[in-house]
DNA sequence: TTGAAAGCGCTAACAC
DNA sequence: GTGTTAGCGCTTTCAA
């Protein structure tokens, strides 16, 4: 309500009588104060209401305790949780979390990136659009630490964290073969993108190693919606028209890996439209373990990704580049080139592919 | 990779003989400078890949070009779209986005208060935690408007944006009342947040404009499951564990609304298992329209939210407190007390509220 | 049109 | 122990 000037160490000081140097000392817990000071300055602190400010205090210590992060889509649920990691983990550390929301936009991201480095954080983790590298070299350049998030971006050799992809999707293609699936498609959105990319050849992989050629497993995309912001949510409606159409073709003995839940629920769908069952005609298995998957009927089998571990595994490797050797020149021998941290994934087997053929 | 101290006013001054002054001044766009100086700074920060430093800027000019957004649990799909709404509002505005995540913890909320007003964000967006309003009076006290986001906070005369919780809860309650039900359930978690309370008023209220005495609606609280931490996601589980309760107490003309579309979930597996049809024998309906809703078997009736609304209105409310009359002293005879703009819902009629009884 | 000086709030030498 | 001085990078009077 009264919007008083805040409180300052000169105000502190004057009250007391001190000089600014000695307030500052005795409210950082430093030494050089007596005992008696120090709870006087404490006490006059408290009175006053004395909030320090992190602004003057960064501008001179040439730290920002803040690290940017840079999203896509908090809507992506995986996304979200990762927010929550990141803060989360940040936070322990005494970092305060800058968020940008980039929708898939590359213009965006450059914003974006000029945006942090005026803002002069102290590292950056991004979950980068595909195409434009040069805003994140700059950003590195000036000494920012840059790890990426989930996505790869050919042509930055930066640290990555992410989930091991090719894994998944070769041990969810997997469980699809054992089911029983001869004939699979693989429903994603960008192909472009390196999860994708890894995933569509997990996939492949995993035919390959039944014994089946390429031509068993197609790889559907669904187009791209341009959301009109990020802030509306996914809609499975396109994986439906996907569905309707697959559901016209296939036969027994076919499966769809999606490379996401919705799409799954889509294909859930369509299919339940056309009398198709899941998974007596066709198995189903998705991506992201989504909390609706478990409850869907049936049951849907979906590759589990470790949010958390990977938010909180790509702060800790950023904190490390953090005080690595651009900064400290310290102990440099150990890790140079760029990490890459794949988390594994787990599937999680449910009745949508727990069909007896 | 050079990890070369960034260029400053000063660099591009000493270069250029010039000073600090004139420098910032043609970099401003300010008109008292000749066209030729300014050109010879642009070219020369250009050259040094000048970034301009926010921290010194907002130190010098009091604004921090900031504002905070203090939110509970980002895995919510609401507070996702939530969020996507305000940063991308904020942007426009030229203001980045300190994200806060308090997971319903009233201690963590003190922590990230604090931590806003050290950082001097220019106005903070909330979705309090209950009880405990001491923080946010600090922070007003201090010159930052804080706007609830969402949930009110009683005790706390500040301005509020949200939903019209009442009036959704009234019609959908309707809906479920028109298609014959005269028995209701209403699932909620939290039973003293806001939202809950208004959601149950206007339970009610529909139940008394339908002649049904209270004891017709019965309130049902999902335990509140204590996440381990945010990034896990919603569970339908506790939900499914009272849709089971219900299943064996229930008899036909009965339905449910849930408080949030994940409870709805967990209740469809509970009654299809238990081999109650939906909306045959039980009418369901949700809150949230969540991406999944439309694609249940059969599709759920749920309230849509207008979390871009709810976004971008609260923006522009903060932004004109923060240049409102605290600050400014300016034209303060139109608008005192706090505002609060309850944005209307839709209810979305799906099939799981269309039996014919 | 340009420059000199002061100051935002804080910390870090270095004296005393 | 405590004060003095200097400076982080920038903007803003106020002179010249």
């Amino acid at each position: 309500m009264t919007p008083r000037r805040r409180a300052t160490l000169r105000d502190i000081a004057a009250a007391l009588d001190l000089s600014v140097n000695t307030v500052s000392r005795a409210l950082a817990g430093k030494d050089a104060v007596s005992p008696d000071t120090r709870e006087r300055v404490q006490a006059e602190a408290d009175r006053l209401g004395y909030v320090p400010n992190s602004m003057a205090r960064s501008l001179v210590l040439r730290n920002a305790m803040t690290i940017g992060l840079v999203i896509t889509n908090p809507s992506n649920p995986f996304y979200a949780r990762l927010i929550s990691a990141i803060e989360e983990r940040g936070r322990v550390h005494g970092y305060s979390l800058m968020l940008m929301v980039t929708e898939d936009s590359v213009e965006n991201e450059r914003r974006v990136a000029e945006e942090l480095m005026r803002w002069g954080v102290d590292g950056v983790l991004a979950v980068p659009v595909q195409h434009g590298t040069e805003h994140w070299e700059r950003l590195r350049k000036s000494g920012t630490p840059v790890v990426l998030v989930n996505r790869d971006l050919p042509g930055l050799d930066a640290d990555l964290v992410g989930v091991d992809y090719f894994e998944s999707a070769r041990r969810a293609t997997g469980v699809l073969l054992d089911g029983g699936a001869r004939e699979l498609c693989l429903i994603e959105e960008d192909l472009d993108i390196s999860p994708v990319a890894e995933r569509i050849r997990g996939f492949h992989a995993a035919l390959g190693e039944h014994g089946l050629d390429e031509a068993a497993g197609t790889v559907t995309r669904v187009p791209t919606r341009r959301r009109e912001s990020s802030s509306q949510p996914w809609d499975p409606i396109d994986s439906y028209a996907i569905g309707r159409d697959l559901a016209r073709r296939i036969g027994p003995g076919s499966a769809v890996l999606a490379g996401n839940d919705y799409f799954a629920l889509g294909v859930y769908r369509a299919f339940s439209e056309q009398g198709l069952s899941i998974p007596g005609d066709v198995a189903v298995a998705g991506h992201g373990d989504h909390p609706f998957a478990a409850y869907l009927d049936p049951p849907l089998t979906t590759v589990r990704l470790p949010a958390g571990r990977v938010g909180a595994t790509a702060v800790d490797l950023l904190l490390e580049r953090m005080s690595g050797p651009d900064a400290a020149g310290g102990a440099e021998a150990a890790e140079r080139g760029p990490q890459r941290a794949l988390l594994p994934a787990e599937v999680v087997v449910r009745a949508s592919t727990m069909g007896e053929r």
